[in-house]
DNA sequence: TTATTACATAGACGGCCGTCTATTTATACC
DNA sequence: GGTATAAATAGACGGCCGTCTATGTAATAA
């Protein structure tokens, strides 16, 4: 199943912050449960639950629920997409945009 | 003179505003003054002015003075840059990260 | 069943930011 | 010089958002 893009705003809104940013990082590549996350940032647990349901609802992770943990791992395709989309719209030009097979 | 990435949480912050991003598009691909630009938005034209600081000084935006007119075009290039680091961040498994010569 | 652990949700609070009006600065024209 | 136009700057205001503490909920363990 292919990723979808999504509105260009909004992508840039989820990540315009770096307790978020930290957070996709942390889960980029592997599953982490939530405390394995908090423990890479300095904020609390609940800000992270309140970071990881707006990454959710973008679509920008993906969950698995595993009794009392739930894993979350991020979405690379999804960001791969979106960041196709902002070079399409705003690098239309750039060698970037010809190299991007996603883009024609 | 190649364009330089930047922190991408600053990035994201420049995009992460609707108004910018029609900014952006308005003068992606030409170069375009003030109030040609103001005719694209539906806000003041101190504001369209706030919004092009924060691009000048995040370097999106290439600025060209001439006489009464400040005509200012979208640095395609620095936006290749930075979706480039995002995606080598956040997507570096993905088809795309593969794809782009500039990660390598 | 009680306790504990994992996580989410609710609500409050403070700061940042996008917008506006008013003003300033600078250039061009008469 | 005086006026008009282009654009930037200053300052005020309101809403959004990132954070916190407190609490709720669900699953495991004793």
């Amino acid at each position: 199943m292919k990723a979808k893009s999504m509105d260009p705003v909004a992508f840039a809104k989820v990540l315009a912050d770096p307790t978020r940013q930290q957070i996709m990082q942390t889960c980029c590549c592997e599953w982490k449960n939530v405390n394995e996350i908090v423990k890479t940032v300095k904020v609390s647990q609940p800000t992270v639950s309140h970071h990881l349901a707006l990454l959710r609802e973008a679509e920008l992770v993906q969950v698995r629920e595993e009794g009392k943990n739930t894993y979350y791992t991020l979405n690379q395709e999804k960001v791969a997409m979106c960041c196709g989309q902002l070079i399409s719209t705003f690098a239309p030009e750039s060698k970037a945009a010809e190299q991007l097979e996603v883009l024609k």
